[in-house]
RNA sequence: CGGGGCGUGGCGCAGCCUGGAAGCGCACCUGCUUUGGGAGCAGGGGGUCGCUGGUUCAAAUCCAGUCGCCCCGACCA
């Protein structure tokens, strides 16, 4: 039986809007008392929050366990040397907490868990006959994220849901994968969000494949694009567009050296000769270490400096200075493919390239340009791959229609992960044939408090939050509007005892303040139904119930009977109320 | 890390330019009245003006530094 009294209850709810937030849902948890932050990105999490924080993992459990999930818990803090198998206690540089042990050890504060779960794998996991295993569990991580923002939209301290599969083949893996998707989607579907599944880059985390579960939300952290014919999704970090081919007929013409004075930028030069910018060649520069970097890329395209630092392999990636560009033998504004120092520097030519023909592009000389450049008949590359950022109204890869950009929360992230950790770490098994093979891993986070922010973005007006049934930290609020006369006060506690007893989670505001406040934070609250106990009603023997999300007001007899009843008959008994559908 | 903004009772802000007794609204405490959409009257408590240093007879105010917080970008598991 659940009722608590908001008198002896912690609900410290605000009038005024927080200056400190922008997001509705980071103003709307400050506002109901729901959370209240402690530094830059970390938070308690007050009563209220608790209470739908437990229903969002009751889901979350639900739905895991649903596909053979076993929830355990790992630790938060780390020895450092685990990171260092993998190589990312460098990777992950200045995210990673850290801190030192009494005797000098290092520590970090996990960020995510793939060592640690990996180690428990390599000391415990011997056959296939024990395969498949999923673990999961939802804890408290720890990234110091260069900017946190929007509340618990990214935080520094959060609290995650992280599972860790181990498969004796990659078939077993893709088989499973299917399954965590679709319980996925069931876990942000019994949320009350219609998410978009976008093919995202693994980034630090490694692997083959990977997804994204974004909401669509224009204070979203992350931008995902997305083809009009919604045949293709990405995350915009990765998304790949469509490259038109030259016509095959045209024919490669010679080259030809012309003089393009003052011309140091792509649209000077192509509105100098006359040709669209597509019909250009750009080259743009980065230093890698102590490598430096030679991009080719068509002149209407720019270049996905993440997809540049993937296929070359490193994280250290930055714009060159005219120095670095001139020390290769090229000339800034001029540049060229042709007559540079190959001994200096990589060339990466982006897709785009060896589809087009006849390009225009730097002579390497000041005031000069090539026509007709075409490769590879021209020049060399080191590496030909994508490294184009993908841009609104560009062509899906798939069929060609428009892309558009749209901001998004990313709730969650699936990962192939294949024998990433389990080589590095050495987690192996012996297979079928007695060989021993490294495990094959998969992994899958959500952020539990950036879901429940998800939840207040999508279910809220500007009075306050509005809860579906199921996830509302009360289901029925009895507002007393007078407590200081007895016979008020005893109606709703007769009314609100009902209420618990016929399993609804009640919250009975004797609170001895004014009819307006409480009928401002009830929809603040944004409890689905509201019983208010006022006078004038009583007087007449009836209570009126309000219905949050729409505010339709029911007036009925002033008994427990009557009340339950209504109440059932708006949000559904006890076992009806059930998240499931 | 680059750009912008802000630090003054619990919350929201004014005062700073032009140095001279720390103010306003809300909240809080006491009493009385009031109770159907953020009540009224009366009385009351609470602030080393983020911190450090400097200039000055005198600093919330001017100068230098520093810390914290928010927003945009970079980054993002």
């Amino acid at each position: 039986m659940a009722l608590v009294r908001a008198s002896q209850y912690f609900l410290p709810t605000w009038k005024e809007e927080p200056t400190e937030a922008e997001l509705p849902s980071h103003k709307l948890m400050l506002r109901a008392g729901m959370i209240r932050k402690l530094a830059a990105g970390i938070y308690t999490y007050l009563p209220l929050a608790r209470r739908v924080l437990h229903k969002i993992e009751t889901i979350i459990r639900e739905e895991m366990d649903a596909i053979g999930g076993m929830e355990i818990t790992m630790p938060m803090v780390h020895p450092a040397e685990l990171w260092a198998e993998t190589g990312r206690l460098q990777e992950f540089g200045p995210i990673l907490g850290h801190l030192r042990d009494r005797a000098g050890r290092e520590l970090v504060l996990g960020p995510t868990h793939e060592e640690v779960i990996t180690d428990l794998a390599r000391r415990e996991i011997r056959s296939w006959r024990q395969l498949p295993l999923v673990f999961y569990q939802i804890q408290t991580k720890f990234r110091d994220e260069p900017r946190p923002r929007g509340g618990l939209v990214r935080a520094r301290e959060f609290t995650m849901k992280d599972g860790y599969s181990f498969h004796e083949s990659q078939e077993d893996l893709d088989r499973f994968y299917r399954k965590i998707y679709q319980a996925y989607l069931n876990i942000f579907r019994r949320c009350g969000l219609s998410v978009v599944v976008v093919e995202a880059d693994p980034g630090l985390i490694g692997g083959s494949e990977s997804h994204e579960f974004m909401l669509p939300n224009p204070f979203g952290e992350d931008s995902f694009i997305q083809c009009e014919h919604g045949d293709y999704a990405a995350n915009l970090e990765s998304a790949v567009s469509r490259k038109e081919e030259d016509d095959p007929a045209e024919p490669l013409l010679p080259l030809e050296e012309v003089a393009t004075p003052d011309c140091y930028t792509i649209e000077a030069v192509a509105q100098f000769l006359g040709v669209p910018p597509r019909k250009t060649a750009k080259a743009v520069f980065y230093r890698a270490g102590e490598e430096l970097v030679f991009v080719v890329i068509r002149g209407d395209l720019e270049v996905n400096e993440g997809k540049l630092a993937r296929v070359l392999g490193r994280a250290d990636l930055r714009p060159a200075n005219e120095e670095e560009i001139a020390r290769v033998g090229a000339v800034p504004g001029y540049a060229s493919p042709r007559g540079i120092r190959r001994d200096r520097v990589k060339v990466v030519v982006d897709d785009s390239i060896p589809k087009a023909r006849n390009l225009v592009a730097g002579a390497n000389r000041a005031g000069f340009h090539l026509k007709n450049v075409n490769f590879p008949r021209d020049f060399s590359a080191d590496i030909v791959a994508d490294v184009a950022l993908a841009k609104e109204g560009q062509a899906c890869p798939r069929c060609g229609g428009r892309l558009k950009v749209q901001r998004a929360m990313e709730l969650g992230h699936i990962f192939k992960l294949g024998t990433k950790y389990s080589e590095a770490m050495g987690a192996t098994f012996l297979d079928r044939e007695g060989k021993s093979r490294p495990l094959i891993m998969g992994c899958y986070g959500i952020g539990v408090g950036r879901l429940l922010a998800a939840v207040i973005e999508a279910h809220h007006d500007e009075e306050g939050m509005i809860w579906p049934v199921h996830l509302a930290p009360f289901e029925v609020l009895v507002s007393v509007l007078d407590p200081k006369q007895g016979a008020l006060l005893e109606s709703g506690e007769k009314l609100a005892q009902a209420l618990a007893e016929s399993g609804f989670e009640v919250l009975l505001d004797d609170r001895d303040q004014s009819a307006g406040e409480k009928f401002h934070d009830a929809k603040l609250l944004g409890i689905p139904i509201l019983v208010i106990v006022g006078p004038r009603a009583v007087k007449q023997n009836q209570v009126e119930l309000e219905r949050r999300p729409d505010g339709a007001k029911f007036l009925v007899a002033g008994e427990p009977k009557a009340v339950v009843e209504k109440t059932t008959e708006l949000i559904g008994a006890k076992g009806q109320r059930a998240s499931t559908s």
